[in-house]
DNA sequence: TGCGGCTTATG
DNA sequence: ATAAGCCGC
């Protein structure tokens, strides 16, 4: 018999792990790895983390009406997975375990020593790839280097699409090629450091997170985004209060859909022409560079910034009660804390605001952008390690593309640009709808409606950010 | 996927 | 007075 190990590509269609335990013609049974003491020290959500588990149990009755039966192994850490997986293989009497490729350092060790310990009695296992639309490895420079620029990255990722479309991957090799090529260093700490401050918090067992479950919903939303609100996605997604976004990061992030489905209904849906000049495609490709840089550059995973020369200029404050404010979302900067309100309430926060609050944190408040990465991936409902920490690096002008130092956000002229009559800042500031729409942008507005007065003066904030980066 | 200070053009 | 363009940070 065949087993899959379910992590985070919860979904039936286009997942190469499962279409190739069907394709042998035995019988399957599914697996999935609880490790809660795992995802605290990833600092993974609740809201994240209740949604996986409401997808998991409707993957649980989609595979029962397949024929498939969930086995649930409740451990502790990713350490726990190797002893615990080959006990239910021999149990089962499999002969085969597939898995889909996942590509942060701690996930691939994970899955390399699951691999060595059933390979070691006598059980194959096959690894996939799933994840990425394009697999990392195949988009490389003439030099055969990975790219460090996301522009030519993006060009060569399509040509790659283009061809990886007329000549199939290879059926994947026996055992895990991804994982195996990584040095074996388990001692070490990943995505700590220096560190910080666990925030993450256990799962409870509540439903309902808002975001679309089952299949049906799911496909209906992604149908109806490309249908009805992709043509205006490059004209309105920079404005908040349009929700001109598609909503489906959550989704992404554990695998409920592909970034591979996504795509396809693009096409679809531009009758397969013009679909290659899309914005939103564009986003997905942000998603695939980011993969990348993680496998390409492993020290990436220790929170080490792609770019430490710049670091190395930047005296980052231990300002604790501005940090606790800018969690708060009590700063005085409406757009700043309209934002963060909207990520405490929902546990997503539009991309333009993820932009203008990660600047507001590492180069006003000039507090360390892993204290921001770290709190983000506490509260966000589609946190993904890769994605949240390329964000973040990109934010602190210390990442691979990322802007220069001295690229600060204006956090009101933001707010006047991408919010202009105010909307997005009543929703989630409703003191400030007593204003005129024109005021309610200003540092410490509304004051006498019980708002914080700014912490910051942003001119002077400014500059003493610009004399430390200037060795002042 | 900036900002801000300066210049110049225009009224 | 102010808008638009240039350019250093």
């Amino acid at each position: 018999m065949q087993l899959v190990w379910f992590r985070n590509d919860l979904r039936l269609a286009d997942n190469p792990a499962l279409s190739a335990a069907c394709a042998a013609g035995e019988r399957v049974k599914a697996l999935v790895c609880l490790t809660p003491e795992q995802w605290t020290e990833h600092n993974e959500s609740e809201a994240r983390q209740r949604y996986w588990h409401a997808r998991l149990d409707w993957l649980e009755q989609a595979l029962l009406k397949g024929g498939i039966e969930l086995i649930r192994l409740p451990l502790q850490r990713f350490s726990d997975c190797p002893d615990a997986i080959l006990q239910v293989a021999q149990q089962q009497g499999a002969s085969k375990l597939h898995f889909n490729y996942e590509y942060p350092l701690n996930e691939r060790n994970r899955d390399r020593l699951t691999c060595e310990r059933l390979e070691s009695e006598g059980i194959a296992v096959q690894g996939h790839h799933g994840d990425l639309i394009v697999p990392p490895g195949q988009v490389v420079t003439g030099q055969g280097t990975a790219f460090k620029v996301f522009t030519p990255f993006s060009k060569a990722w399509l040509r790659c699409l283009l061809r990886l479309e007329h000549e199939p991957l290879p059926s994947p090799v026996q055992g895990d090629e991804c994982a195996r090529d990584q040095k074996r260093d388990t001692d070490k700490p990943y995505r700590a450091g220096k560190r910080i401050q666990r925030l993450g918090s256990r799962y409870a067992p509540e439903p309902d997170t808002g975001y679309p479950v089952n299949d049906d919903d799911l496909h209906e939303v992604l149908q109806r985004f490309v249908h009805e609100q992709e043509p205006d996605y490059q004209r309105l997604r920079d404005f908040p209060a349009r929700h001109a976004t598609s909503g489906l990061s959550p989704a992404l992030t554990i695998g409920a859909l592909s970034a591979r489905q996504c795509l396809a209904r693009l096409k679809q849906a531009h009758d397969g022409d013009g679909w290659q000049q899309s914005t939103w495609l564009n986003e997905l490709v942000w998603r695939e560079f980011y993969r990348h840089l993680l496998v390409s550059f492993p020290e990436l995973n220790r929170l080490t910034p792609f770019r430490p020369d710049v670091e190395a200029r930047i005296t980052w404050l231990d300002n604790e009660k501005a940090f606790e404010a800018w969690k708060a979302g009590e700063t005085g900067f409406p757009i700043v804390d309209a934002a963060m309100k909207q990520l405490l309430a929902t546990g997503w926060m539009h991309n333009r605001l993820r932009m203008i609050v990660a600047s507001f944190l590492t180069k006003l408040l000039r507090i360390d952008w892993r204290r921001g990465e770290a709190f983000f991936m506490s509260k966000l409902i589609d946190g993904d390690f890769a994605s949240n920490l390329g964000g973040w690096q990109w934010s602190a002008s210390v990442g691979a593309d990322a802007a220069p130092y001295f690229r600060i956000f204006n956090p009101q002229l933001q707010s006047e640009k991408f919010d202009p009559n105010g909307e997005f800042i009543a929703e989630w500031l409703p003191e400030l709808r007593h204003l005129e729409p024109k005021a309610r942008h200003k540092p410490g507005a509304g004051q006498e409606y019980g708002r914080p007065g700014p912490i910051i003066d942003y001119k002077q904030a400014r500059q003493s950010a610009l004399d430390d980066y200037n060795g002042g």
